[in-house]
Formats: C-alpha cells, structure tokens, sequence
RNA sequence: GCCUCGGUAGCUCAGUUGGUAGAGCAGAGGACUGAAAAUCCUCGUGUCGGUGGUUCGAUUCCGCCCCGAGGCA
C-alpha cells in the first residue's frame, strides 16, 4: 500500500529545509506543492531551493511549466499523483512539500473537477462582462441558474462567480451538482505542518524579501518580461514579480513596491494559517529557531519512520 | 522672549456650531473545487497633551503649563 506524507506551513517556515531533512534520513523523495515553482525561470521570486543545495535528494513538481502559460490545480493534480506513483514504485516516501493549500489538497485527496478543459473563450467573454456590468450583475446571473453555488459565494468574489458560470456553461451542470470533496486523502497521509510566532515570521519574510532583492529579484523579472511574458499573466500576479513589474513600469517608487512587497507576503501568511487550521489531520510542530526546525524533522522521520513500519506487516 | 500653527486609535489625519469620536494605512479573524503567491468577507474605546475655570455636561469655549514645527526679535 502505498504510503505519503506532507509537510507544509507558511512562506518561510522553513519547510524546504525541514523536508530535507526528513528526505535524507528516510528513503524519501521531495514532491513540491507550490503554485509558482511549477514554472520555469521563477527562481529566486518563488523561492525555488537551487539545485546545488539539494543535497542529491530528487524533487518533483519544480520547473515542470511555461511561464508563458497559465497552469492551473487541475494539470497540478494530475501531474502530481504521478509523482507519487513514480516515486513509491521506487520504494521511496512521497513526501509533499509547500504551501500552496489547494494544490495540496487537490493531490492527496478526494477531490475532483470537471473533465472539460477551461480557459478559454467563455472566460474572456465572462471577464469582459465582469468590466462591463460588474460582479454583482454576474451573481444575480448564478443565482438564477446555480442557487445553491450563488448563495455561497459573496458576490463580489468575482473569480469564483466567473469559475461558476464557466462551469455551467461548459459541462452544463451546476458546480453544486459536483462531487464534494471530503477531507480524506486517497493514501494513507501523515501531514506536519511547521509553527513559528507571527513576529518571528514576519522578521523572516522582511529578511527574505531584501534577499530575494539582493539576489536579482528585478534582474529576473526582466528576463521574463523580455523572454514574452506577458504582465498581465497569472504567473506575473504573483508576490514579488508583480511588484517588480510595477516598479519596472514606473507605476511604484521602488521604496513602496519594496515596502508592498512585504505586507502582502505577510498577508499571504496569514492566509496560508487560515486555510491550514482547518485541517484537523495536522500534526503541528514548533519551528520558531534552527534548534526547534531540526528537532522537529527529527521528530517528523521517526514518526514517519514508525508510520510506515506499521504498513508492513 | 514674543507671535502663529499643531498636539485625537500603533502611524497619517478628519471631526465634534459643547451631549465622551471616525477614515486611510498598519494589525487581527475568516472563506476558499481548473488564476489559489490568486480572489473575497468581517473587525476601530482611544486619560481626544496636562491642569484649572465657565457649564447640568468640555475632547470641543476661556486661562495657565508642557511638547513639536515655523516666524519675529
């Protein structure tokens, strides 16, 4: 039977680190669970560990699209289960690594979307109509076709009212007919998620943002703006580059941009706590100093060490 | 030393023709099924610089004091 584990938390937490740790001490491999490493060329922005500090043990799901083009959790979802497949054949651990919730889930559980593609021209004509006649007019619309999505969503969440008409109009069921996915994952999951004291973190992201800087931040979102992408693009709305492209622009001073760059970050960690603290399957575990980060890998490989004992009989 | 303008939420400020006050930012909490590092929702009591006075009642008016900025000597 196949066996996973995951280990998330917010934007450094220190979760790469952790994750190799575990990886070495286990025969385990890293599977990223990160909605901006999948692309290519975003390195220093996304945080990517480079390849020279892996310390041979494989990673997966980095590098795996095009900047140019949009991806998205359903591709993620597919292309992740294989990972995990490919790497248990070899009898290692799959063990997932990130911060990117969704993703997350949409690998180790139950959760299923709509066979048809998106992206495409319904989208651009529901945006369009978003510009003209605003989110609430597009609620009104889901309301009378899909009640039960419409009632749950605030109709100023435009992008998830516009998600919700484009599946009605291109399965031609309402989105509230899909299947619902519960919080149980396909293969038995041990998921340790990685706790440190909101000041310390936020020390950590204002650090990390000026290292991001000091390594070529800008450098590399000029690159893919020259190498034809497009500013516009998902990858490009991204913490960091888009506050680069602001500043590249003129449309910040790079004090503010540099300053922006840092609360929304900040944010972005709360939000990643919000959507962890629901999930009562973590186990969470102190990482507010290197001391309390590699005691509590330590701690995550012997559990994990044990978890998978248990599995063979 | 004199004059003027300020001193109100962590920060920047608005306001109360006298009935103990509100925005932006920061911060906090939450939602989340194909853009998720995205998108969206909710949350503002603070000796209104200090102290005396007028008043039923002062943060608001008056006196004095303290602090800051500018001007005149």
């Amino acid at each position: 039977m196949i066996r996973t584990a995951a280990i998330l938390g917010p934007t450094a937490s220190g979760k790469s680190e952790a994750a190799l740790l575990v990886a070495k001490a286990l025969p385990a491999e890293i599977i990223s669970c990160d909605s901006v490493q999948v692309y290519r060329r975003m390195d220093i922005g996304s945080g990517k560990l480079p390849p020279e500090q892996r310390q041979g043990v494989p990673h997966h799901m980095l590098d795996v699209a095009d900047p140019r083009e949009p991806y998205s959790v359903a591709r993620y979802q597919q292309e992740a289960r294989q990972s995990i497949l490919e790497v248990a054949d070899r009898g290692n651990l799959p063990l997932l690594c990130g911060g990117t919730g969704l993703y997350l889930r949409a690998a180790l559980d139950d959760y299923d979307f709509p066979q048809e593609q998106g992206e495409g021209e319904i989208r651009r004509r529901l945006k369009e109509r978003l510009e003209n006649e605003g989110p609430e007019a597009l609620h009104r619309d889901l309301a009378l076709q899909d009640p039960p999505t419409a009632e749950k969503l605030h109709p100023r969440d435009s992008r998830r009212v516009i998600r919700a008409l484009e599946v009605l109009e291109e399965t031609g069921r309402p989105q509230s007919s899909l299947k619902h996915a519960r919080r149980e994952s396909l293969y038995p999951v041990r998921m340790y998620g990685l706790m440190v004291p909101r000041e310390e973190l936020y020390r950590r992201i204002d650090a990390r943002v000026e290292a991001m800087l000091a390594s070529g931040l800008e450098a590399e979102t000029r690159d893919l703006l020259s190498l034809g992408v497009d500013p516009e693009s998902p990858a490009m709305q991204t913490l960091g580059y888009r506050h680069m492209v602001q500043w590249i622009r003129g449309e910040l001073e790079y004090g503010e941009a540099v300053r922006r760059m840092k609360r929304d970050t900040r944010h972005y960690a709360k939000r990643q706590y919000t959507w962890f603290n629901r999930d009562p399957r973590i186990l969470w575990l102190p990482a507010g100093t290197p001391e309390e980060l590699k005691d509590s890998a330590g701690e995550i490989a012997r559990d994990l060490r044990e978890f998978l004992a248990s599995g063979r009989p």
